[in-house]
This record gives C-alpha cells, structure tokens and sequence, in this order.
DNA sequence: TATTGTTATACTCTATAACTATA
DNA sequence: TATAGTTATAGAGTATAACAATA
C-alpha cells in the first residue's frame, strides 16, 4: 500500500527575530552585513523556487476537483452560445433521456437543493426549451418535456459537450478514459 | 473507439392536445375514458419509474465533478474540528511544505484568485497558524511561514484528511487508487 | 402525517476593476 | 512598464426555514 507523503518539513525551531544566533558585538560583521544588502529585510527567509504540491496531489479529492474545474471551464466556453450552464446542460439533458421526470427525481438524480431548480425549470420553460405537463398519477408533481426546440438544442449541445470532452482528455487512450469514467464511479455511486 | 450514448430519445412530434388522435365522435370511448380515470389530469403523459443518467454518466466532467463533491461533503465533515475547509487545507498544506513561499505562487499552484487569498491569510494568521516574513529579494512579496501552532495542527488535519480519503475510495484497490490519481493529473495538469 | 413544489432569504464562492508599492 | 499584494464589490452558487397543495 502506497503510503502518502505525509507532512515531512522539519518543524520550525521557534526562533525569534535575533533570539538566536546572537551578533557578537563589536565585530566589523562582514558576513552579516554582505548577507543582509543582499537581503534587503531585517526578518528575512529562504525564498521557494518551485512549489511543490506533492501531498495536495496524492489526495483524490483535490485531484478530482482540479480535473473537474478544468473541464467545466472549456465547458462554459462551449457552451455559453447555446446558454447553458453545466447545471442548465445536466437538467435539460435528463429531461430530454427522461421524458415526464418530476423536478424531485431531478433533484435526486443530480444532487439539487429543490429550491434551486425553481428557477432552472422556470428559466427553461420561459426559453421554450420545455413544458409542464400535468403528472398522470400524482397531483402534486409536474412531469418536465423537452420541447421540439429543447431537443434540437440538446443534440447539438450534447454533440458539443461530448467533442469538448474528448480535447480535454486527448492525453487519454480510448481504454484509460473508460477506466477513469468507472473508477470516479466507484466513489460517488 | 467507444462512442458515447448520444441523445437517441425519439423526438416528440408535435402533437397539441387533441389534435391528432382524435376520438371518434359519438362513439362510447370506453378506452380513453377509463384512461383519463385512472389518469386525472387532462394533460398527461407517462411518468419516469426510474431515472436514466447513462449519458451525463459519460462525460467525465460531471463524473470528476460528483465524485469531488462526494469526498469534499465528508472532508467539511471531518475537516471542521480544525477549522479548516478544503481551501484552508491546500494553502496550509502548501504552506507548511514550502516555508516562505508567496501569494502569488499559492495563487497559481492552487488556481486561486489573488483578491479571493487575502481574506484567507488574513485569517489563517489572525488564528497564529501562518507568519507573514519579508521576501529576501523581492520588497513587494510576502514569505509566509507556518507557526509550530500552524504545523502540529496541519500534521493531525493531513492525517485526518488522508484516512478520510481511504474510505471514500474504500472501493479501489491501492493500484486503482494510483490509477486514478494519475489520470486525473493527465486531464488537469 | 409525509411529500411535491415553491418562496424568501442568507451565506459562501468566484470574478472583475482599480489602487499602492515595489521591481 | 510589469508585478505583488490589496480593496471594494458584483455575480453566481449553495444552503435552510417555512408555506400551500396533494398523497
């Protein structure tokens, strides 16, 4: 078992400014004082050339979520002529796979707060994208369609989303981005 | 070459209410009648048993992104013992292994705003986690350091973090762990 | 009593413009 | 002129509580 690197800086002796390694008084201080022009400040440190991330990258939380951001941010360059948000995409796209779906199974499908897909549903339906049609056996919910106009977009949107997947992942063969798709997966499913 | 599902759902025909499928005039409608009973809405349509996600299921970005979101949702959990939240985490983490390393280097390893960092320092010294030291040969930066508080606290939070991580990928083998984790820095990095 | 959909609202996160001081 | 750090602020995203209509 792979053993992650674990916090390993030496920890930090509590020197105070001059509390340690005292001048000797009296002394010409060439050393001190050639160190000291070339460091302008009184409390200087070592400066760091290269940031190493080694731990942060042995996490798969962080490593995920700078996958993910690095996706969605072509993403919202791709998508922004169609106006749709990843969220818009995600909504509109399981109505369209769901016809009838209910916004509670959306919710639940995507991981949506309720109150926040009100005004998805309702900007969508104002763009004609869907409709609402009465749920057949349950007089509380609504079930969502997509219509004519809402399909198109999606198979054009969908077609964009699916051509910008494959640039983002371009250092990937066929077989690691399906091994990828099934681990992450195994995380959250 | 694995070809995602794409958009196959049958396009809805636009049939307004009634307007095709008429009902035969004069006739009992026994069908449509006992159909509307059991349906009592007018406008109805099939309600979604079970919802289908296959094809957001084969975008990586919505996998990276839900995945994250699932360990992130435990991290904030565990995590908030020590006060930290993720991005406390990475710049403390980051901090505690480059001693004297800068905003803006923190800026670009963690792909963070500059203006969004300074609240976050500010508080992270407020709490005596993190000192703030002159550059040694750039007056305008600033060498941030964390103090032996800062450290013993990222030394219990990294290995919290870390226990944390092997649950929510309890089920991956250590070789599909690495797998991942090396992918997923393909895509970002 | 439980659930669907909704409103109002607060809180957090993210992004942009503009300023200062130093290089 | 360019860069490090900062301020102020706007916008988007996410969260909880509470309500009406229906099961």
């Amino acid at each position: 078992m792979p053993t992650p690197p674990i916090l390993k800086t030496p920890r930090p002796v509590a020197t105070e400014t001059g509390a340690s390694l005292p001048d000797a008084p009296g002394q010409p201080l060439p050393t001190k004082a050639r160190r000291e022009r070339a460091s302008p400040a009184k409390n200087a440190a070592r400066a760091v050339d290269t940031v190493d991330s080694s731990y942060l990258q042995s996490l798969m939380g962080y490593n995920a979520r700078r996958a993910a951001l690095s996706i969605i941010e072509l993403f919202l360059e791709r998508l922004a002529p169609y106006g749709l948000k990843p969220v818009d995409f995600s909504v509109m796209s399981t109505i369209c796979h769901n016809p009838g779906v209910t916004s509670r199974q959306l919710c639940a499908t995507l991981n949506l707060l309720p109150p926040n897909l009100v005004g998805l549903i309702q900007s969508l339906q104002s763009r004609g994208l869907i409709e609402r049609k009465p749920h057949p056996h349950d007089g509380r919910a609504v079930g969502l369609h997509a219509t004519p106009k809402g399909h198109d977009l999606m198979v054009q949107a969908e077609q964009t989303a699916t051509e910008l997947e494959l640039e983002k992942t371009a250092k990937l063969t066929p077989a690691q981005r399906k091994t990828l798709l099934a681990l992450l997966q195994k995380i959250y499913l």
